[in-house]
DNA sequence: CTAAAAATATGATATTTGTCATGTTATTGT
DNA sequence: ACAATAACATGACAAATATCATATTTTTAG
């Protein structure tokens, strides 16, 4: 297995600001773990006792909803963090993780970082910028959700996915989901999520194939209503 | 002045977990300011340079939407701190802080705090557990925000209000909020809180008197879909 | 490869929510 | 105290979104 001294993903996440003897102790006690496509990473109410790097793949990261619907609170890629909040509290962890594709992580238990969150204040310092950070995220996502269309805020995620997760050689983007997680992340109805996405087929602002989505008028996408 | 080390307020917040020298050191830089109802504490966009400490009174924090309109992501109460992020990174605020009644804050510079937050890790710990539950309490907003209705909404403010900042000797919510603050809470148009909240005082599960709102039933606005 | 299952698609309709108009009540400054 | 202003209230209607029903297409398991 790698080492996370020499591990290019760290570099993403804060991991990187660890020293080089505190990054060989971590790489000898983590383990690599392989998720499958839909497979559960954890989930809601489970005790996490460490973090997960995402060395390779995507996953959302999921809230059960009192309807019985998941909400998608977040989608993770290569050099993701999971499980953040367990090293600072002892609460069980208040989302799910789920897998897009297939994944390869790795597992750091958390008795293993403690000491350095302890110890290292620029490890600290790069572990409280990035909740900062997610919270800023939150405050944007939250403002999105109660003010704007459903439809924009599809166009949105299209358009984020394109930006933050690239596009193939063919320009189709990247991370492949089904409408049900459209759906679920914009926070609407399935037939609804389809129903946009087939009106912005129709528009010629996106086209398809199979569940592959390509961004054709990425210019009109950020004007949509 | 009263001095920080004796403050009953902090015992709310992370500086709980600062030393009695370090208190003292804080005690003496720190500010005594006033804010009369209605009054901007600070504006998105703007660089702090320094965390507000909530002595009394209440204010909303808010983000303003792309259409114009505020949203309101959190209230913020006695012993609040205002401004964390701005400990941590060197970005400007994302949020606007407006006084909802006559408040009292002491404003302590982030040159006098930063040292500790390098030094004294039980106080790090702690604005990073305090930062992992306001992560945690905005993924809950997200949801409800993209999966429950209005109404339903509308009744969990008024349920949260009620658990979190209490009523008078007349049982009025001890926070009084316009109905346009409402509908900012709640992320929907103005006239539609108002509707809703007619709506509620006509089934009986509220009154009012003026702008205060007394909670009649609170057992059925639990169930309220 | 093929049958079964899952995902996508779309129509019809109901419900929720927003918008505009207009009147009433409460608050505020002088 | 009272005019001016802001907040609240409500009707009528439009727009957005959800729900239910039912095909069609795609994916998956054996």
């Amino acid at each position: 297995m790698s080492k996370c001294e020499s591990c290019i993903v760290k570099e993403f996440n804060s991991l990187k600001a660890l020293t080089r003897d505190e990054l060989m102790r971590v790489s000898a006690c983590k383990t690599g773990k392989v998720y499958k496509k839909g497979q559960v990473i954890f989930e809601e109410g489970e005790t996490l006792n460490g973090v997960y790097c995402v060395r390779d793949g995507v996953c959302k990261l999921t809230k059960l909803s009192e309807n019985g619907k998941d909400q998608v609170v977040k989608l993770v890629v290569k050099g993701g963090l999971l499980g953040k909040r367990s090293l600072v509290t002892e609460q069980k962890t208040n989302l799910s993780a789920v897998a897009l594709n297939d994944m390869e992580m790795c597992f750091i238990p958390k008795s293993e970082i403690m000491a350095d969150l302890q110890k290292n204040p620029k490890f600290t310092m790069d572990v409280l910028k990035k909740m900062a950070n997610d919270l800023k995220d939150s405050d944007i996502s939250l403002v999105n959700m109660a003010q704007k269309s459903v439809k924009r805020r599809m166009a949105e995620i299209l358009m984020y996915i394109h930006d933050n997760f690239g596009t193939d050689d063919e320009d189709f983007l990247n991370i492949v989901i089904s409408r049900e997680d459209y759906a679920s992340i914009v926070g609407t109805a399935t037939e609804s999520a389809i129903r946009i996405l087939s009106q912005f087929k129709k528009e010629g602002l996106i086209s398809t194939r199979g569940k592959q989505i390509k961004i054709e008028d990425y210019g009109s996408l950020k004007w949509i209503e």
